[in-house]
DNA sequence: CGGCCGCCTTGATCTAGATCAAGGACTGAT
DNA sequence: ATCAGTCCTTGATCTAGATCAAGGCGGCCG
């Protein structure tokens, strides 16, 4: 409750958004997609830049729309999900505070967002026109250097996932997930943080919840693990990748 | 055996490759990742390009290569695939004559090719140094954006690809794969060609080659379709996806 | 306080697709 | 002609993970 009234009660309007010199002016002026830009260019693109609020459960956007903007996430959390027809939901990504997402759309001919983003928390956001944004790139080497960068690792990351889909299989996706997450390691132990829900671990491992609730209790059981809450500790990182 | 003796016996140095004005030299500098360069630069460029032929069976480059260049295909067949630690192999496309494949690593830190590429049948390339290419496509906002849009339509294949994989069953995907290789339809009839082997399709699926065979008799017998060795007729497209 | 709701776990059962095993058909070499 | 090799099909069986069903356990609200 309490970060939805931080989030809620301020207009759009209210007060200058982004006005130069204010936090959120320096954190996205230090965003790698934005860094290669002079502050003259800075400066005309964050004109065009608004503020957007979301509250959980709501959708930013949904697959298919029409793609004008793209977005930078400054607080709460976004889950970029896709839903087959029969309503089968599955969750690609989750955004953190500090990135942005939908940039890549930007470039194709097709100007569709092919994902849905739907707020996981209440969420503050930039919304960022794509229009203005390519117009800089396209006259800025840098910035264009950069955004292939951020476009080619993402592309990679897709990669990565098909080859977890297909030529992994869960307990080894899971295993994959756990190490990605760890906060803190000494020798052969270590501490994994879950940050999410988890159904949405789950729909992010292509699984279903009882599937994760299963293949974490076989880990108990088999001592690997200890599992308080949201923070799992391991026991021997050596045996948690019996299937390599 | 013909194609063998057409690549196998001209020897790389043994004429001047892709002089000014040969098919090759026009060809690729009708490709969208060229055709933004000015005359000059695409020939500086081509002055660095130098021919590669493969046999059927011969790997271009492995996965965790360090990549210096990437390619465009003049003739053969080239498969992109994956390669996990206990053999499974899954075939991640298949690039045919006329693309370039392995442009996109060109912008990552990790200068590594995240596929392995290997020859489906006797090919005849063109190696392109990516450095080379970098520092012209700094210089030109035009093959700047072209590049952009095609690693942004690369990216969006694959999140296809994740979405078949996790949201759609085998039997949607082989729908999906056929109406995609139709190659002529009357009303509610079409023909498809299949123009690979049918264990190379299966792995493109992440199926197991039983399963692609079973699948399909599973359709004559319905009806829905008649083969005859590489070519299917669909007999009804309404009824060739029951499951929406 | 009791009741409802969202989230997770656990057990029982089901099933799509993999795996194992055995040919058949074609191709090319000896 | 014969043998070997590759590719595909078919049948029998197995299994990872899904699905169905039933609680458990806070947290929140009247």
């Amino acid at each position: 409750m309490s970060a939805q009234e931080a989030i809620g009660d301020k207009g759009v309007l209210d007060s200058p958004f982004m006005e130069s010199g204010s936090p959120l002016y320096e954190t996205l002026k230090r965003h790698y997609l934005f860094s290669g830009l002079d502050q003259k260019d800075y400066d005309s693109l964050v004109a065009g830049v608004s503020p957007k609020e979301l509250r959980k459960g709501e959708v930013l956007f949904h697959r298919g729309d029409t793609a004008t903007s793209f977005y930078f996430l400054d607080l709460g959390l976004i889950e970029l999900n896709l839903i087959a027809a029969n309503g089968e939901k599955k969750v690609l990504e989750v955004v953190s505070p500090g990135r942005t997402f939908g940039e890549a759309i930007a470039f194709m001919r097709e100007i569709k967002y092919p994902v849905t983003a739907e707020a996981l928390a209440d969420s503050a956001l930039c919304q960022i026109p794509i229009r203005g944004y390519v117009d800089l790139v396209y006259a800025n080497p840098d910035a264009c250097m950069r955004l292939l960068s951020d476009v080619c690792r993402h592309l990679h990351a897709r990669v990565r996932e098909i080859e977890n889909l297909t030529v992994q299989n869960a307990h080894h996706r899971l295993t994959s997930y756990l190490l990605d997450h760890v906060v803190e390691t000494h020798d052969d132990e270590a501490t994994v943080r879950l940050e999410l829900p988890r159904h949405v671990i789950a729909s992010r491992l292509s699984i279903q919840p009882e599937t994760l609730s299963r293949l974490l209790r076989s880990m108990v059981d088999d001592g690997v693990l200890t599992i308080e809450d949201r923070v799992i500790f391991v026991h021997s990182l050596a045996r948690l990748r019996p299937y390599d």
